[in-house]
Formats: C-alpha cells, structure tokens, sequence
RNA sequence: AUCCAGGGGUACAC
C-alpha cells in the first residue's frame, strides 16, 4: 500500500483493498491506517474517509492520515481544522499536517500560529516553517528559525539552501553548503541541486568545474533533476561543451531537460543548434511547455532567424495551445527589432491586451 | 517500513 501510495497507482491500491477484504486483514488497525493513507494520496480525502468511518477501532495513526488527505494540499483547511480539534488523539504528527497544509495555501500566519502553539516541535516542524518562509521570500525569517532550532538534520540544511538559491542569493547557498562540508555531513543530490543552481547564479567556470567533480567523487546520484540542473549551471557558466555532455547523460530527457539545453544554446547564439534540439524533441514526442518557448523564441532572436521565430510564435499558439506570456513578447519583440523590423515589434507591442511592462 | 518536512529549465535593456 505504501508503495501504490507513493507511485499514486490506485488500480493496485484497489486491488489491494479488495484482497485485504477477503483475508480480513483489514481488521488490523495498521493495515487499514496504510489504506487511508494510500486513498489520501492517490485520490484525495473522500474515499479516505470512508475507510476510516468503517474501522471499528482507530488509532492516533488513523486519525492522522485522513487528517493528510484534507491538509496536505492546502485546500480544504477548514475540514482539516474542525477534524484536528475534535480528533481525540493528537501528536507532533497532526500539528506538523496542520502547519504542512497552512504552508502550502500560503497562509504562513496561521502555519506560524500553530508552530507556536505546538508544545513539543520536532525538526519536521521547524523544517517545515523554514520552508514556508523561503518560498514566500521571507529567507531572513526562515535563517532565525534555522539558527535556533535546536537540532538540525539533512532536510533542513537542504531546505535552507534550496531557500536561498530560489530567492537569488547563492553565495549565502555556498556558504551552508561550505558549512556542511566542514562538519563531514553527508550531502545527498537534493542537496546538490540548491548547491548547483547556487552556482548556475554565480557563473564562474572554476566553482562550476568543482562541482561537477565533487559530484564525481562523492557518488551524488545523476538523476534526470541533477543533470539538467548541470546542463543550467554549465551554460550560464560559459560551457556548452560540458552542458551538452550532461544532456547526453540523461536517459530519458523531459521538458525541463530540453528546455535547459536549447535555452543555454540560445544564450550562446547557436539559435540553429537550439532549434536542431527542438526538433530532437519533436521526434522524441516530448511536448513543449511555455517555458520551452522561451527558449525557441530566444534562439532566433539571439541568431537572427525571423522567419523561423515567426513560424514558431504561430506554432506555439496553434499547434500546442500555450498562451504568449510577456516573456514570449519580449522574445519577439527583440527579434524584430534587432532587425530592424520596427513596425511589426510596435504593432505586436499594441496588441498585447494587457498593460505592457 | 501505518501518518508529517527538502528538488532541476524562465525573456529584454542597463
């Protein structure tokens, strides 16, 4: 069921349930506690719920992990809150799904209010605040929470440097990364991808080079996530070389991973090898995303290619439905003035609907 | 090892 739960496969959570029924496992608060959890995640507190109401006797464990299927994305807060004041069992657990759910609506007061309230904190909810203040900006706020937590451990040192490379400021990233370092702690490639997004910021060849070789020597995983952070950070530091070795090391490339590449071509001007990518993508049926375009756009701004940036502004609308954002405006707007074609930059400028910036 | 926290790609000019 754990498994079914983190794959969100409910067919074999279904399943599942069905054979738990006739061998009467069921019965066995733990097992059923697992359905809960499973139905929570996979398809949201309804069904959830009904396995709860139908147990005979709940454990705090139950209680918790329907309490999850109303919090954990932040909708329905207020089910979740009438639910954690009348639960008859409450743990660290329950005040940490309340404060996950206050976090991921972006109400940081209430989260703040209940971390308060919480008698005995443990370091998931002190992480968990630490990552409720960075992904609003707050990264001072969330530094005085790591500075005071009484403990800390991998996944908050983590959240603290991703907080800081989200928010543009990696040398603070470098620096906790230089601390963990110091203490011997073991990094893991979560880690390392505030770590090499920190570097991507700062763009300098040498931190770049070792990086790549810390994550050589030190075994960090190269999944999908770690390879186009790579591709990033060895374009924005001037690599193209190595950033296309990166790329060739994926498997089984996604939107971001393409996206990364044909965006660090473009910056360098090979808008024909950007578009080749682009291509490469196409053949490989994976589907463009707004972000892409970006990319695409830029390649032939950056490489003088009009008619093909035109081709593809249509394309982009027609063929795959994204909606132009400013960032596709500016794009085109650059790409034709650059060649002179003002215009047709001041008529698209005119017909953006909204204000432009 | 029945429940809670960390993840990559984002335009232009200066």
């Amino acid at each position: 069921l754990n498994s079914c739960a983190s794959l969100f496969s409910t067919l074999h959570g279904i399943e599942i349930h069905g054979r738990l029924l006739k061998t009467g496992f069921q019965f066995y608060i733990p097992v059923s506690n697992a359905l809960i959890d499973m139905y929570g995640k996979c398809c949201g507190p309804s069904p959830s719920h009904q396995v709860f109401n139908e147990m005979i006797e709940r454990d705090v464990v139950s209680y918790n992990a329907v309490l999850g299927s109303h919090a954990r994305f932040g909708k329905e807060m207020e089910v979740a809150k009438r639910l954690f004041v009348r639960m008859p069992f409450r743990n660290v657990i329950s005040w940490n799904a309340m404060i996950v759910g206050y976090v991921n609506c972006g109400d940081l007061d209430s989260a703040r209010a209940v971390f308060n309230e919480l008698p005995a904190r443990n370091v998931v909810s002190w992480t968990t605040m630490i990552v409720g203040y960075t992904k609003y900006g707050f990264v001072d706020e969330a530094r005085v929470l790591f500075d005071t937590m009484p403990e800390r451990n991998l996944v908050s040192w983590t959240a603290m440097i991703t907080g800081y490379a989200q928010n543009g400021r990696p040398m603070e990233a470098l620096e906790l990364f230089r601390k963990m370092e110091a203490a011997r702690m073991k990094l893991d490639a979560i880690t390392m991808i505030g770590v090499i997004s920190a570097s991507a910021q700062l763009g300098g060849g040498e931190l770049a080079k070792f990086i790549s070789s810390y994550i050589e020597e030190n075994g960090i995983e190269k999944n999908t996530k770690i390879l186009t952070a790579l591709v990033d950070m060895h374009a924005k530091c001037g690599n193209m070389d190595e950033a296309c070795c990166a790329f060739d090391e994926i498997l089984e490339p996604d939107a971001f991973a393409y996206s990364a590449l044909i965006m660090g071509l473009a910056t360098h001007g090979y808008g024909v090898r950007a578009l080749d990518i682009f291509n490469r993508m196409r053949v490989e049926d994976i589907k463009p995303d707004y972000i892409t375009f970006i990319g695409v756009l830029n390649a032939c701004s950056h490489a003088g290619l009009v008619e093909d940036g035109l081709k593809f502004w249509e394309s982009m609308v027609r063929d795959y439905g994204i909606q132009p954002g400013t960032e596709h405006y500016a794009c085109m707007v650059d790409m034709l003035g650059r060649t002179g074609r003002l215009d047709e930059a001041y008529k698209l400028v005119k017909s953006i609907g909204v204000k432009p910036s």
